[in-house]
DNA sequence: AGGGTTCAGTTGCTTCACGCAACTTGCTAT
DNA sequence: ATAGCAAGTTGCGTGAAGCAACTGAACCCT
């Protein structure tokens, strides 16, 4: 997608997509949850051609989703880190990663885990209490 | 994004843009949660150029995401309808949706609930046995 | 002092995707 | 006969992406 507003979507989807929905926006903060932070990283990691990685991050940064520290002075450098805001698309990231490897990876390549016991970690839809719902019990309403 | 490939990229987050990281694509299918069919229903719901509509649907049933039914002869007509592989993106769409709902939307104007008893119904990490697992206990290991 | 390297971009140019509006096809209704 | 509907298709202009070379500020080596 591009950075256009998706005028008239009155929808969090849509609002979601204006921020992230770009390409390669999303495998920048991909990229970033691996560990990467600087342009070259990036870059090297990606292949995206590097006016537009340099347009990404002044969005992503503009967009509160990373910050822009500088990490040596003399020459100036600067990296980028996840915020809050943009650690909690880890759940987005999530969910599409494990729709790709239910339906696009033959053997996924990454998976998710619990550092504490090495469980494997899903992502779900649950009730308040944590309860599972099932898909065809969902609606979908207005406010 | 566009539907050249992420090459050399072996993550499934990948490879599943790779297929609904095109613009205006998961808002199609969004649409399609929301109980959309038709072209002009698409079209008229986004504000989506025609031939683009056309090239997204088309590339959609390539995916098996969407199935092209007929649902009336003379003159022939098609709709769109979700397969069970486009059915579960609804996961991807509600963690995007939620997390546009935090940080994007001021007040959401649609929300999921539990048809059978009305609750709220929100998008988690979990473990096998599907107790939630906290953010900062999750690793992402390659396989 | 001069030449090479690193990093984070920027610039210029080409190619490809998107947006827009008009047109087409096959059929029905008036 | 003409108008309308649905699902596209076509042609053309604009804008975003890809590519490679360049910049600037500092460091390192001889």
């Amino acid at each position: 997608m591009l950075n256009r507003d998706y005028d008239g979507q009155n929808c969090s989807v849509a609002r979601a997509l204006e921020l992230v929905g770009e390409r390669w926006t999303l495998l920048i903060v991909r990229d970033a949850f691996l560990g990467r932070r600087r342009f070259e990283e990036f870059q090297e990691s990606l292949g995206i051609a590097r006016n537009v990685l340099a347009d990404r991050l002044a969005k992503l940064v503009e967009n509160g989703i990373f910050e822009r520290v500088r990490y040596q002075e003399r020459p100036e450098r600067y990296e980028y880190r996840l915020t809050p805001k943009g650690r909690d698309l880890r759940l987005a990231l999530a969910a599409l990663m494990q729709w790709g490897d239910t339906y696009v990876s033959p053997t996924p390549p990454r998976r998710l885990r619990r550092k504490s016991d090495g469980k494997p970690v899903r992502v779900a839809l649950v009730d308040p209490d944590g309860t599972p719902v099932e898909p065809a019990d969902i609606e979908n309403v207005a406010v």
